[in-house]
DNA sequence: CGCCGTTTTGATAAAACTCAATCATCGTGG
DNA sequence: CCACGATGATTGAGTTTTATCAAAACGGCG
């Protein structure tokens, strides 16, 4: 069940710098006409469904959340993995229904921005619309770079770039969280479960990665780029 | 060699009701303050070139346009196929530089509009700021259904699906211009030439399309949805 | 007519899926 | 506290799908 812990106070969120509200300016901060709902989800727990009304967009505030898409026959994709900062469910935009599923797959934190609301606020300040409109464009340009991924990569070479960029934040070498199942990373990358276990279970064999619990450490990051480029059986042009 | 044929005057504009200002008030309409610079291209022309700087949207006023991401080493993916009333260059709200490059694959003819004019009138006018809005948020779902259908669906229905979508609008049984060589089909799909050939000949032999010139016909159209639905070797869910 | 890019076709190999069985992990209830 | 069941992961064998390589056929166009 999820959890409302309370409302927001944007000027003093502590994700204010990551959120689209980062830029805009003390006195319009200041005005924001409605307290956001914060919600705290366990993983597993869904935070809107495809098909449902869309009427609000969300912050992350923590956590990892998957964006995915169910087919008729049940199968799903997995389109996004958002983290903390994300802006998820622009459907509301078209005031229509969500055409995608929100799903915790990490105990996370989101804040609730009634479509609304947000809009009208966004027409009102221009510095807003286009903290909007700049994570709208780089939302579509993501969508773009996995639709070229998908379509001309090999099943390693897709799953070493997820892992390579899954990683690239934190520190070379250190263990990082990874709350995916076999079947959810097959999921995104148009792999099936027991193809993501050949490839992990390779490379654990060679030494080029470790897995512990839920997380995964890079030991040979010069080894997984090289499958990530394609370097397992050269392409020549 | 593109030729600039003239500017466009919107208020008298035959594709009007396709493009963004179709629903902008007559009084609006007469007040844009600019006149867009219209551009006939020949197939294989660029319209704007991955890399450049991006300044400008155009909207498709006649022909077919290819839009395509350049890899490094060589290969490209095609992500959309636009026609006429299609709005595309949207890199340039960024002000950054294109992402992908524009060709005309058959002869087209399109309006350009500048970035600083669009956006100044988009903040002046409600009615054009949600057609953009909406033009956004069917863009990013179309992606999304393209990153869902190559992950999710085998080469064959691949292509049935895209013929059945391409071939929609005429009427049934009717010659339509496809003016794509296999080559791009399959940089669309994610698929070889060789593979797309072979699924084609197989389609003429069995009578469910025909070819001629640079058309198609699609003759037996529920064996074709049966291929797009996976009904060839049935999966059981 | 002859050239060049596209298309077709065949043979073979690689990649990925399917099916099936086993193993591991973890939470639950007796 | 341990046995049980459920879910996820692994591994193997066999098959399907698709890519690759190579060669021939086709089709416009200068």
């Amino acid at each position: 069940m999820p959890k409302i812990t309370g409302t927001g106070h944007c000027p003093s969120c502590p994700i204010r710098h990551l959120s689209i509200f980062a830029d805009l300016r003390p006195e319009r901060l200041a005005n924001i006409p409605f307290r956001p709902l914060i919600t705290r989800y366990k993983a597993g727990e869904t935070i809107y469904q495809q098909g449902e009304r869309a009427d609000a967009l969300f912050t992350v505030r923590g956590g990892v959340i998957k964006i995915i898409r169910s087919l008729p026959d049940g199968r799903n994709h997995l389109l996004y993995l958002e983290t903390t900062g994300a802006l998820i469910g622009w459907d509301s935009f078209l005031e229509e229904h969500y055409s995608q599923s929100a799903i915790a797959v990490a105990d996370a934190e989101v804040c609730r921005l009634p479509e609304r609301d947000l809009n009208r606020l966004r027409h009102a300040d221009l510095e807003l619309d286009n903290a909007i409109l700049r994570r709208w464009i780089t939302s579509l340009r993501r969508a773009e770079d996995r639709m070229v991924d998908l379509s001309t990569r090999k099943g390693n070479e897709k799953l070493a770039a997820f892992l390579l960029d899954w990683c690239a934040t934190a520190p070379p070498g250190d263990w990082v969280d990874l709350p995916l199942t076999r079947g959810e990373l097959g999921e995104m990358l148009g792999l099936t479960v027991e193809t993501i276990s050949r490839f992990l279970a390779d490379w654990r064999k060679r030494g080029i990665i470790s897995e512990e619990h839920r997380r995964i450490r890079i030991d040979d990051l010069p080894a997984l780029q090289r499958v990530a480029a394609g370097g397992e059986r050269r392409r020549n042009n």
